[in-house]
DNA sequence: TCTATTTGTGCAGGTTTTTGCAGTTATTTA
DNA sequence: TAAATAACTGCAAAAACCTGCACAAATAGA
């Protein structure tokens, strides 16, 4: 096999996986492992590919998971922050929880809507605050550092009297059969209990996070009205939730 | 799999979920704890993700920073905070009010403080936050836009209830005869309830606002235990206060 | 065609990287 | 404060890498 011919089968492979092996390749190309190594050094030097320690990376591989995590899905939760934004109505008492699905829809909301929110997140309280009709109401507690957000026995206890017409979850992970899961254990009895307190729920959630699962259960599919992603409501990955009865926006 | 390729998957986990747990990673990757432990290294190193005791976090989540106004004769409140921060005991609970001195304050607290601290003004609270060992609790109730403060009988029945051993207040005006006043009626409630919730009552102000009125009274000079001004306490504008029984620093 | 030169390949060796493990030290939490 | 968990350190083995070299194949020029 000619040099030029096992390149191009090399980049082939590349394009075709998004990764290849050194170990691999010699054996199926049955070259030592140093050729195969000059090979993807020179391919990597062509800027054909990205050469790593065992292996080779497609270039389209490392944009994708590279991508400026600075901005990661900012887009996405701008999309359906507004698709939220859109059910709330005037006089209305919504609930919500912390995570930046729901900061983005914070920011999203129309400045002329009058409603009342309700939150024990400390960064949600701080965009609700800056809006000029929003009635704001803090839930008070002990405060958790790490996910910002007041968590305890009184806070459960305050949002038990809450009746809301809404209640806005961002959630972890969604999945068919287990229903919404996440990984903090406080944080999983507080949105149990927002959503026993609110009229309609309303999770919140980039698509990658459907069909994943997190250690700690929230809740049933049923117990789902809405379900917000980024993705318009026909799309495939959707369309066991819609059967499922549930409202997909 | 490959080291990037590994890294690369740890990195879209915390972005999509913000936050990943080493043990769970470990098990998932199949890979021992110390791989994970080291490529968590990697990537915080290059700023990717912020790693932390058990896991890492994702940036963009804990990036919630909360420009505070800038704050009017920021020195004389540093020296104001100072003072204030050296009566606070380890273990002690400590109430206290909003405002620019009581979150100078808050950033003047020695790292190596453990109280547990009490408010209901959201800035004060952000600031509660940073500190490693500070216990924060939240008042809830309606949120107060212009005064950045939960307000309601909600807050003021939660007051209390608490026995506070501290309370700082940055007030607003103090007068020897007509004692502290404030020019908000409910910031005025509240402070009367967690003087009375509070076996020890600190006022902190700059000396520019003694012998000043404003139009709602809070509380009598004698029900003051410690005045803390950014004045020397020999100061003669001081001395009526002294006469009066306060401790002034 | 025949030599000289370049190019490609594999191998021996020594080096670096990666990974897991054991033992110890920190940190967290009950 | 003590037990549990996580982190760090140093080490060792395996894998991958690099360097220089030998040799074969291809290429070029006379």
């Amino acid at each position: 096999m000619l040099k030029k011919e096992r390149q191009a089968y090399i980049l082939h492979q590349v394009n075709l996986h998004n990764k290849v092996l050194s170990s691999l390749l010699s054996h199926e190309i049955r070259v030592s492992e140093d050729t195969i190594r000059r090979d993807l050094q020179e391919l990597s030097e062509e800027g054909k590919l990205i050469k790593v320690h065992g292996g080779a990376l497609s270039h389209s591989f490392n944009d994708v998971i590279y991508a400026g995590p600075s901005v990661y899905s900012q887009d996405q939760k701008r999309i359906i922050a507004e698709k939220a934004a859109a059910l709330i109505e005037n006089g209305m008492f919504v609930l919500t929880s912390g995570g930046t699905t729901i900061i983005e829809m914070a920011r999203a909301l129309p400045p002329s809507l009058r409603a009342t929110f309700i939150s024990g997140s400390i960064p949600a309280i701080l965009e609700y605050m800056q809006h000029p009709n929003i009635e704001v109401i803090m839930i008070g507690d002990r405060v958790s550092k790490n996910a910002k957000i007041t968590i305890g026995a009184e806070a459960i206890a305050k949002i038990k009297n809450i009746n809301a017409d809404l209640c806005f979850l961002g959630i972890n992970a969604i999945d068919i059969k287990r229903g919404t899961t996440e990984n903090d254990w406080e944080i999983a009895q507080l949105k149990k209990i927002m959503i026993d307190s609110s009229r309609k729920v309303v999770c919140c959630t980039i698509s990658e996070k459907i069909n994943t699962l997190q250690p700690i259960h929230i809740c049933n599919i049923s117990d789902i009205d809405v379900l917000i992603t980024e993705l318009p409501p026909d799309a495939p990955i959707l369309k066991p939730y819609i059967d499922a009865g549930i409202q997909v926006l």
